[in-house]
DNA sequence: AATTTATGTCAGCCATGTTGACATATTTTT
DNA sequence: AAAAATATGTCAACATGGCTGACATAAATT
C-alpha cells in the first residue's frame, strides 16, 4: 500500500526510550563522516576517491600483498579493485611484481610517490584524533581502541591483527 | 611522470614511526564498515540504500524538519535528496505537511511504517553497541562519546546538540 | 594431460553523488 | 502593488564506484 491513507504524520521524536542506543549511532555516523572528508580534499587533487584511498592505505599497510588479498581486506570485486588499482598503477603510486613463489601472484607494492600520498592522507586524520585524544587519560585510549575493535565482525578481526604492528593486547605509546 | 622508472617498489610496512596513528584509522574504517553492514541486509528487502537510511534516520529523529533542515544535516544536494526522498514518500514511510507558518516549507514526517522501519534499521546497530560496550565502565562509555564527538568538525556540533534529548553534557543512561 | 587457480578484461547495470537550468508558490522587501 | 528573494521541485546530463556475467591467459596442481 503506497496511497497516503494511513500516512498520518508522527510528531513524536525518536529517543532513547525505545532502548536503542541513538547517542552513539549518531555521534559515530558523524564522526566517521568528518574524519574522512579530510582526505577527500586531497584526493580531489589527484582525481582520486575514497575507493582508491583504501587501495593505497593497504598497499602501504602491508606491502607486498597480493590482490587476492587486496580484495578480502576490501570486501569488492576484483573488477570494482581493477580500476582504481590500474589509475594507482599508470600514476606511478602503487608498482606490481611477480609473485616469487607463485607466478600467478601479483604482489602489489607502493612506490616512493604513493608512501608519500599515503602519509599525506593519514596525516589530518591522525591529527584529528590526537585532537580528540587530547584530554584523554592512557586508559581511556585503551577503552576507544577496545570499544572499536569490539564494533568490528569477530571473524574480521584477525585482518586487524594480521597488519605490521598490530599484535593481539600490543602496546600503541603514541604521542 | 607515469613511467615506471622511478616505481622501485618500497618492501617497509607503512607503521606508527612516522607519528600517525594507524591503530586508530583502520579501526575507525573496520569498526564503521561493519556497523553499516547490520542495517544494509534489512534495506535491501525494500530496494533501499544507504541513502535512504540516513534519511529515514534523522526524519525520525526530528520529525518535521523542513526539506532545507535535512539538506543542511545531510550535506548533499536537493537532487540527490528528491530522489531517494520520493521514494520514501511513495512508498509510505515518510510523508509531507505544508509549514504552518511558511507555507512554502515542506515538514517532513515518519508514518507509522516509517517508525517501525526506521527502529528495526537502529536494532541491530544498537545491539552491537551494547555488546562491544559490555565490559566497559560508564566512566569508559563517556570517554568514548567524547571522543566521538570531538572527532567531528566544531561547526557541526550544534547539529548534533540540536537533536532531541542531545542537550550538551546530558547523561545517557541506557540499558 | 586435465583441471584448478590467480589474475585480467570487456560489457553493462545500478545507486548515489554532482552541476546547471528552470518552474512554481509564497514570503519579504521596496 | 510590484519586485525580489526564498523554499521547493524537476529535468537533464554526468561521474564514481559498487555489482554481475562471461571469457582469456598463464601458471600451478592433480
Amino acid at each position: 500500500m503506497a496511497d497516503s491513507a494511513n500516512a498520518k504524520p508522527i510528531r513524536t521524536a525518536l529517543s532513547g526510550e525505545d532502548g536503542i542506543d541513538l547517542a552513539i549511532i549518531e555521534l559515530f555516523f558523524f564522526a566517521y563522516r568528518d574524519f574522512t572528508s579530510d582526505p577527500d580534499l586531497i584526493l580531489a587533487k589527484y582525481g582520486f576517491g575514497r575507493a582508491h584511498h583504501r587501495v593505497l592505505y593497504f598497499v602501504n599497510r602491508k606491502p607486498g600483498l597480493t590482490v587476492a588479498e587486496l580484495l578480502d581486506v576490501l570486501k569488492i570485486t576484483k573488477q570494482s579493485l581493477a580500476r582504481v588499482l590500474k589509475q594507482l598503477i599508470d600514476s606511478g603510486h602503487v608498482t606490481q611484481v611477480q609473485g616469487p613463489r607463485d607466478r600467478r601472484q601479483r604482489e602489489l607494492y607502493p612506490t616512493a610517490r604513493g608512501r608519500t600520498l599515503a602519509l599525506a592522507l593519514a596525516r589530518p586524520q591522525s591529527r584529528r584524533i590526537r585532537a580528540a585524544l587530547e584530554s584523554s587519560t592512557s586508559t581511556e585510549r585503551e577503552g576507544i581502541e577496545r570499544f572499536l575493535k569490539a564494533m568490528v565482525n569477530p571473524e574480521l578481526r584477525a585482518q586487524i591483527d594480521n597488519l605490521p604492528g598490530n599484535m593481539p593486547g600490543e602496546d600503541h605509546g603514541k604521542q
